[in-house]
DNA sequence: CAGAATCCGGATAGATACTG
DNA sequence: CAGTATCTATCCGGATTCTG
């Protein structure tokens, strides 16, 4: 294996075939939860359940169309469940699943992350 | 308070301002690592420190363009550092900073969770 | 109340060509 | 080798209008 004069190998120990990290769970989640409103709206689901128009009020900014598009995601993908109630008017309800309620624990732990050195990540961009 | 046929209160415990949700470090540091290549570059820095080129054989399927955008995003971030050795041809390394390394844990967390329970995500994707 | 449908502008990301 | 510059296709998200 021939080295740089950094001493790095040129060779790659581990390349990274398209379709495997494009398939990555962690890549997939990681975009998953990446969006705008997302994250949000797990929090606050993973507090209690709310109705549709409560959490267009809850989340100041969102539009219509984008927390129906984010909650449908969620249902998709398991995270969040539907409840209608054959009422007039119309009521949905939104909580989170069992395999949303565990995504709390690791968002918590990267949340706390976050809030420990978010100010370092606002430093170095001020640097520059 | 009133409260409906489900036995939500109509009233709401903890409106979300716009300002600060959009200024939550936590939305801000997902919205950094949900993009389609950070989580991966960050993971093979991780391992090693890497080279410009020897990134972008590693990642396949990623422009010169968007490694270059990655990387300076990261860099501007604080999470990865950029060292240019003044040699003919030159040569850049790029490594995680410490900032960068401590975020390692916490992603790992995520990622475990990722990897147990992606597959429960794509089947609950498979059912619609 | 809880949405669906449509329109549109800006951001995102890929391809390509060029350079110190 | 390690980029930059440019062009372009696509996507994302907001605003608006309409409906069971």
């Amino acid at each position: 294996m021939s080295t740089t004069h950094t001493g790095v190998p040129t060779a790659l120990p581990h390349p990274v075939p398209a379709a495997e990290y494009q398939a990555c769970p962690v890549t997939d989640v990681l975009q998953l939860l990446g969006d705008k409103w997302t994250l949000l709206l797990i929090s606050l689901l993973g507090q209690r359940p709310y109705r549709f128009n409560e959490l267009h009020r809850a989340v100041d900014g969102i539009s219509q169309r984008m927390l129906t598009r984010t909650l449908r995601t969620l249902e998709t993908d398991g995270l969040v469940e539907r409840e209608v109630f054959p009422t007039v008017p119309p009521s949905v309800e939104y909580r989170l699943s069992p395999l949303g309620t565990s995504l709390l624990e690791p968002v918590s732990a990267l949340a706390g992350w976050a809030v420990t050195h978010h100010g370092e990540i606002v430093a170095a961009r001020g640097r520059r």
